[in-house]
DNA sequence: CGCTAATCTAGAACAAGTTTCAGACTTGAT
DNA sequence: ATCAAGTCTGAAACTTGTTCTAGATTAGCG
């Protein structure tokens, strides 16, 4: 409850630069077994293996194989963020804009289901010591959808359509990841959702200035 | 991928009564040990001796404990789908009115948040070895949702609202079992992914005939 | 440089889910 | 009642996440 723990995390300390190097290879290797078999695929003692780091080291740096993968997740939302802002989304209309932007990261994921099981999975599986990191994760993803929109001051409303967004982001990808849904399928919820984009601000021109 | 595996599970056959008592005794244990400690504190082990059944028979039964507690799940949803039945949400739009048993299923969790935890983490964690156990807990959480409408012949456009509802209560369960939402927040995300069901029908008078 | 604290390593050990096996017990059909 | 097939039991073994330990290495500092 405390704000901040001991000197357990080398990541509370700025890393030297060979801690950096560890934590790069760790976080590599992670996704490289996860894009192979998925959440069970990444087995922590070859993860420790394949980044030439001993097992108690790797546990330094990530407490357990959740926070490892909620860890791998931030990275690849990171890569994510940055490259669906390259290339905004058309749409008309604020939902069809977030919902584009949904499909597309849908589309990312698809190119490796391995590794989006694997992340998903530690994401929904994740217990409370793992609020904060799982939180900084919701927060990214907030900020996708945001952004999508072109919003910098979101009604309280909005927020919460944002948040249901979210939830039913992350539970249709789950159903598409455990096959009991289509992509179909999935596109069909994301639209869905979006539709209380309109809802909560119906009588405002969401259109964006295209530049 | 054939219809239907070898003589695996005792479930195939009709049960003897014997056998329908070795299971009952398993699902309480489960029910109980979760009610304990939340998934953690069920332990394959200590479920196989509550039950008086040896472990080998336990795993005959239900093949690994995410079935367990799916399983688990699918009883304690029939449970209160009962329950529900018996006190009818009294909104006068079929919104209002899910909202309504959504909170209402919500408190009933609240009371056993434990064995919440145990139940939705395996849902969400569950693998495709799963899925049809996992599709009929959404089945009946489907139902549920229907009834309260009173819906009985639902439009596509209604059933991509439910399903968009039952994925916005499993995430928002989620961030609420984590602790990364507060019971307010809960019912603020279900209140809000609700007007869906308004949206999809619009015109329609979906006030129940108060008998 | 030389010291001290922190970090890293290799490897054993432990915990809980899962599998396996030999033998005892039930059940159903004849 | 008897035999065969299927089921249950108890116990050991195996797997993988996690913890622990003793010693080697590294980093920061006087």
């Amino acid at each position: 409850m405390s704000a901040e723990a001991s000197t357990q995390h080398p990541a509370h300390s700025p890393l030297t630069q060979r801690q950096e190097e560890r934590r790069r290879r760790i976080l590599h290797a992670s996704a490289q077994l996860a894009s192979r078999g998925g959440f069970d695929a990444v087995q922590m003692r070859e993860v420790a293996e394949s980044s030439q780091v001993a097992l108690g080291t790797l546990y330094r740096y990530f407490p357990s194989k959740v926070h490892l993968l909620v860890a791998t997740m931030q990275d690849q939302l990171d890569h994510m963020h940055g490259t669906l802002r390259k290339k905004p989304p058309t749409g008309e209309r604020a939902a069809d804009r977030v919902a584009e932007t949904l499909m597309r990261a849908f589309r990312a994921l698809q190119r490796e289901p391995h590794l989006a099981d694997a992340m998903v999975r530690a994401l929904t599986f994740a217990d409370r010591s793992v609020s904060p990191e799982v939180d900084q994760v919701s927060r990214q993803t907030t900020a996708i959808i945001l952004d999508s929109m072109g919003l910098t001051d979101p009604t309280p409303e909005q927020l919460s359509a944002v948040r249901v967004i979210e939830h039913t982001w992350h539970s249709a990808l789950i159903t598409w990841l455990s096959g009991r849904a289509s992509i179909a399928q999935v596109r069909i919820d994301i639209e869905t959702v979006c539709k209380l984009i309109d809802v909560t601000d119906p009588g405002q021109h969401t259109s964006r200035t295209h530049e």
